[in-house]
DNA sequence: AAATATTTTGAAAATTTATACGCAATTATT
DNA sequence: AATAATTGCGTATAAATTTTCAAAATATTT
């Protein structure tokens, strides 16, 4: 009997501390663990920051920066980790048709593809994340290519003939 | 004409780094700073720690707790955390959403969104009627942007910044 | 090219966060 | 009910991260 009442009271206690730390985070910006500590405390949670510590782990809470340079807890999505597919190597990339020519023009680029086959081959180009690239814009048969600053022509060919099959 | 030659390519330094962050992130499971730190100096960077914790407030990287009961760095796109807004920051809200760096190479400027996110930031842009910007055109998630001469890559940063929020 | 302003950085200090350890309480097992 | 296993938590401390400060590197203006 007092056991029972014991067992779900202390239970629920943990449970209640959670919940109202998942409150706090969702509607304050709270920086540190010792801000949310006070903010708890002030709810009557009796606790110390190394149990503070604990339960953020356990919730998943993370800790990240804000545009106005804080740093604020946030918490987790219903949904799982989906990891993005990493940057495959450039040879994976799948064998594009299509390819027709390319010139330049200071910091431009402009490639000729067969009509169609821009924005696809501007896609394979946007994933291979080349450096000398800052990015692409792909119209029907033509595509933008912006080159970063100190790269010469030759650089870009040779570095998107690693990703454009049919180049040089 | 030397000037200009290491003028950009130290500036390539930093941006290179981050870059190299971000792959790194996205593909590794990396539990500390110095974890990374090494992963970078093994690419061949030169770097502390301090600069390491710099830049991953910049790239607003967060530090989440992973089901297997270890930490891991996430980025702020891939990751399952999203920010909840506080009446204060209820603004910010507003924001359009999308927005995810921009580059400049000599009058052009490059601004890389969401996919499908570009023609409505463009469609900003080009409304807030900016005297530095000659024009701009969107892909699916590029914006080519055409600066005025004259007018140097932090200037238009700071004209657009007013225009597309979540940008400095 | 020189002068000035801004940004970036490392080293060390300051702060923040995670955890080893031990004990008490809870739950499960016999 | 006794015993074993698990969980929760505070203290103290280790580990990790952020920030201060001064110097160096970059960028901008003159």
């Amino acid at each position: 009997m007092h056991r029972n009442l014991n067992k779900y009271t202390n239970m629920k206690k943990k449970n209640n501390r959670l919940e109202a730390l998942r409150l706090i985070i969702s509607s304050q910006q709270m920086g540190s663990q010792e801000e949310l500590l006070n903010a708890l405390q002030r709810e009557g949670f009796q606790l110390t920051q190394a149990t503070l510590s604990r339960d953020l782990k356990q919730l998943k809470v993370a800790k990240a920066a804000t545009m106005s340079g804080n740093y604020v807890y946030v918490l987790p999505n219903e949904s799982m980790y989906k990891r993005v597919s990493n940057p495959t190597s450039a040879r994976e990339m799948m064998q594009i048709p299509g390819f027709i020519s390319i010139s330049y023009s200071g910091n431009m680029g402009v490639i000729k593809t067969r009509p169609g086959y821009a924005s696809a081959i501007a896609w394979n180009i946007d994933r291979g994340d080349l450096p000398q690239i800052l990015g692409t814009i792909a119209g029907d048969d033509n595509i933008f290519v912006v080159i970063k600053e100190g790269i010469s022509h030759k650089e870009v060919t040779e570095a998107l003939s690693r990703v454009v099959p049919n180049m040089k």
